[in-house]
DNA sequence: TTTTGAGTTGTTCGA
DNA sequence: GTCGAACAACTCAAA
């Protein structure tokens, strides 16, 4: 009888999970462990959002291989060291899992690799990191060659495993941790279930979301898009699932609106697996710009500038309401994102770095390929990047996407009583009018703590005289 | 090797 | 109010 360990990390499902179907081929039972390591978890101690979520998500594979009578084990301890004892324990004669392109990730699954059988598959994205490569070799850098190779290859074949109870293992003598308790963001709670239910909602039968996503993705003040980042991030459904899914939603329809749509979100996937591949093959992104030539942007050290952004506090209706959201949920709208990073690195000239860091705090979803390139494609530091000058304008973004200001009226209380004509610059409300309302800038709520005229100007400055 | 066309998400200005 | 051009030049990918 042979025992193979299925080591998951963020591969939180039984379907379609690559690492997991391994471990059933090659043994006749599995053991399924997940290994808290403390120096990840002292990494991630001011991303408590995060930790929660996934502390949830574990408690949910638990569950769902308890109701297969197995259960998940789970160790705390360095990986090689747990999974090493593991291995006496059981007798296990490999162990797999799924490739994370994360630089950290890779040297530990390297060190493990050194002392144990440690076999590992793809499944964290559709195409492995290094599967797609430019007609003359290496890999890409812009998206959309990438998005076009990304989708002339064959999807792999799902593999909905739901492993039959008798090849799951569960030996009752194996010690297993407590999962730490952490309090969940409400509006997200976690595991496979749940993320499997959100994609049928977005992404199946006729009058789906997906089908309006390509226009409604951009309203703030909508539920346009899918909300499954956390659930992706943490593989609680799969990228392979996800695109499936968008594939079918795009051939099931004659509406070429629709078609569009269900194009457009597996678009947004393959920006996903872009970014992954891009930290695979340019690790060196995580410390510094991508374009060698943006490396010297005279940055401003803005200590209150930086502290009023994260607040919600700057002045600007539309990017302290992304801010508050992000605060009190753990997640924002794609949309908010962009127009909040645009604030940071163009009206107050703060580093993106900064922002990576606080967001990668913040975020159920923070991802660090995803969210790295996502900052330094709004910095314009990225592959593929926005040209400098596309400098966000918080008032005409709040006008375009927020246009009743329901966004901003939600996460930014003290203007709710302001008129629509004046939600996304109430500063230039009368006096009479902010006298009759009880409402004074300033007091109420700030005044912008920088103009967008003036921050322009000196971002378009900056970059034009750094850049080489 | 050289050439050619293209590149997520915007804003402003002037006609 | 609407519309098109300018914003800047560079790099990438493929023929």
């Amino acid at each position: 009888m042979t025992t193979a360990i299925w080591w998951a990390r963020r591969d939180l499902r039984l379907h379609d999970n690559f690492a997991l179907g391994a471990a059933l081929a090659h043994g006749d039972t599995v053991i399924p462990v997940f290994v808290l390591d403390p120096a990840l978890l002292r990494a991630n101690a001011a991303a408590g959002k995060r930790l929660a979520f996934l502390f949830g998500g574990l408690r949910a594979l638990d569950a769902d291989l308890r109701a297969r009578g197995s259960r998940l084990i789970v160790r705390t301890g360095s990986p090689g060291d747990e999974l090493a004892a593991l291995r006496e324990e059981t007798g296990a004669g490999a162990i797999y899992a799924e490739a994370d392109p994360w630089p950290y990730a890779r040297e530990r699954d390297a060190a493990v690799a050194r002392h144990l059988p440690l076999a590992m598959t793809e499944g964290i994205t559709v195409r492995p990191y290094d599967a797609i490569s430019k007609a003359a070799g290496g890999p890409y850098t812009v998206f959309t060659p990438y998005s076009r190779a990304w989708k002339s290859l064959p999807l792999p074949v799902a593999t909905d495993l739901r492993p039959p109870p008798d090849r799951l293992a569960a030996p009752p003598q194996l010690g297993s941790a407590p999962i730490p308790d952490g309090h969940v963001a409400a509006p997200f709670p976690p595991g496979e279930a749940e993320a499997l239910r959100r994609l049928a909602v977005f992404a199946e039968g006729r009058n789906a979301p997906i089908a309006a996503y390509g226009d409604a993705r951009n309203w703030v003040d909508l539920q346009g898009t899918s909300e499954l980042s956390p659930y992706l991030r943490f593989g609680m459904v799969s990228a392979l699932r996800a695109s499936v899914a968008a594939l079918s939603a795009a051939g099931d329809t004659h509406d070429a609106g629709a078609r569009q749509s269900a194009g457009t979100w597996l678009n947004e996937l393959i920006w996903r697996e872009f970014y992954a591949a891009i930290l695979y093959h340019f690790p060196n992104v995580r410390q510094e710009a991508f374009r060698a030539n943006l490396r010297n942007i005279p940055w401003q050290n803005d200590p209150a500038g930086f502290a009023a952004w994260k607040a919600g506090l700057t002045g600007y209706p539309v990017v302290d309401a992304a801010m508050r959201q992000l605060k009190a949920t753990g997640w924002m709208h794609n949309r908010a994102r962009m127009i909040s990073a645009s604030f940071l690195t163009k009206d107050l000239l703060i580093n993106w770095q900064e922002g990576e860091r606080y967001f990668m705090q913040s975020l159920l979803d923070g991802d660090p390929a995803s969210n790295n390139g996502g900052w330094q494609w709004t910095a314009g530091t990225g592959t593929d990047a926005a040209p400098y000058f596309r400098v966000f304008n918080p008032i005409l973004q709040g006008l375009k996407f927020d246009p009743k200001g329901d966004y901003v009226r939600r996460w930014v209380p003290e203007l709710g009583l302001v008129p629509t004509k004046y939600i996304h610059s109430p500063w230039e409300m009368p006096a009479e009018l902010q006298k009759q309302l009880g409402f004074q800038i300033d007091s109420d709520y700030p005044a912008p703590i920088v103009d967008h005229k003036f921050a322009r100007e000196r971002v378009l400055l900056a970059y034009r005289s750094s850049s080489s």
